[in-house]
DNA sequence: GGATAGCGTTCAGTTGACTGAACGGTGCTG
DNA sequence: CAGCACCGTTCAGTCAACTGAACGCTATCC
């Protein structure tokens, strides 16, 4: 699981309109965000930083709604949280169409596929289409990860205005290493988004784990409000060539812009 | 429950300690359930009986937290639902045992197998494993469904206490219906109960998909406070036998066994 | 075009939620 | 066995979150 420190914290200046509710929610961030998702009320009330009393209260409420679970004096996440995303995930049309394009699909019906979204500075997988039993993926749906680490990462940044990016990425900024062939430096990236952009395509050259390949590209993004989608092919290294890999991207792209575009 | 004279320490409806968060769950409950999954201001407080400046701040709350996501005046769930229902499946060491054996396994490794949890009158699917390309299930992770129309909500069922079940489904209850087999009447549906008890698994023939058969065990609950889990394959009923049937009970049986009993 | 109905936002008063210290219970430690 | 440290719970006082009516605004209707 890869590190995510608060994007935003909203200094203590600007209170929020509905505190207990911002504070739940933090507890739920925590316990996701603990190692073993198992955390007593004093854990807790430690972690996000509140008293005892308060968070005792909202443990109550949480579990009343089943948002979290508890397991004699440990807390856990709840069943509640997986129905609401899949009805997050039931309400993207996007996802329904996508399967249904890999199944008929004549390269890419074979191959492993996945659609993302960017969410910061990491994108979060929502699904996945198998059709190369060789390559099973270890990544689960609604995993993170950060976007420079892979294809589906680079091709959704590379949409982002330059003015942005350059905030997101200062030239010396650090990135995570999870590879030797990981990028290392903000400028590095920015580097390569720009041949991104220039081939209309992303690549991962190992970069994420040693011996797999990725081709990406974004989806222009529907309607006015949506999140900004990609979609990704992974391949072994040993049996990628030059040939295929520019057939899936020729079917990335017609799948991306058919997302793009619902009536077409 | 005589004395009126005494404060009242709980009230009929006991209020809940933290009513900023049940409230703000309620929210989420109303878009989850909405057909459309857009819903106003007004609507929601509508629909969740809260006055609209209230529910104005909770929204503004939730929005911070990315818990929904606001479209000009519509408001939708949020993307950090995705996050946080994967953090509660990345937790559930079942679903990772689940994969893996289902890889190994011989029989179970060529089909479509896929592992589910109760939750009140419905069934949520967890995870998925598809060894079968040519059975493709419309159904997703996350997605619900009716206990009575799927072999895998049966067998669930049928490990609760006779009491239980009969509260739930009265005789003469009306079940929901997707196809022309599908069971009718709780009268039906405990009939059948008794004989998923007696052989050990539960069965489902074309009750809820013409056209396809499904097998299903339940998971003896493992510590003292899991879910309920259950086990199903899903088969095309053309090619399906008998023979191949019994080996695939007997799979999930030794699944279900391990999974129960972590150590062994 | 004027009127209406519905939307989301604002604001001051009052109720009820949050705090923090003290309590009883439990599992280590010396 | 006593001592300690930590846990989760309780309770009364205080402060702030919630209410509900009034506001400005935009679409819709006659």
């Amino acid at each position: 699981m890869a590190d995510s420190r608060t994007p935003a914290p909203d200094k203590s200046g600007a209170a929020s309109p509905a505190p207990a509710v911002t504070r739940a929610a933090a507890v739920l961030d925590a316990l996701a965000a603990s190692a073993t998702g198992r955390l007593t009320l004093s854990d807790l009330s430690r972690e996000v930083g509140i008293p005892k009393s308060s968070t005792s209260n909202l443990l109550l409420a949480l579990e009343e709604a089943r948002l979290i679970t508890r397991h004699g004096s440990e807390f856990t996440l709840g069943r509640k949280l997986v129905e609401l995303g899949a009805a997050y995930l039931g309400r993207m049309d996007e996802v329904q169409e996508f399967y249904r394009y890999c199944e008929q699909a004549s390269v890419l019906s074979r191959e492993t596929v996945r659609i993302a979204m960017l969410d910061g500075t990491n994108v979060i997988y929502l699904a996945r289409y198998e059709g190369h039993p060789a390559v099973r993926l270890t990544s689960n749906i609604g995993d993170k990860m950060p976007v420079s680490l892979c294809a589906v990462g680079k091709a959704l940044i590379a949409r982002l205005n330059w003015h942005d990016i350059d905030e997101m990425f200062p030239d010396t900024a650090e990135l995570p290493v999870m590879t030797p062939k990981s990028l290392r430096t903000g400028a590095e990236l920015k580097a390569q988004l720009k041949e991104i952009r220039e081939q209309g395509f992303a690549f991962e050259d190992e970069e994420s784990t040693t011996g797999v390949v990725c081709l990406a590209v974004s989806v222009p993004t529907r309607g006015a409000h949506g999140p900004s989608l990609g979609l990704s092919v992974t391949a072994l290294k040993a049996t990628y060539t030059q040939e295929q890999g520019s057939q899936m991207v020729k079917e990335l792209k017609e799948l991306a812009h058919s997302l793009g575009n619902p009536m077409g």
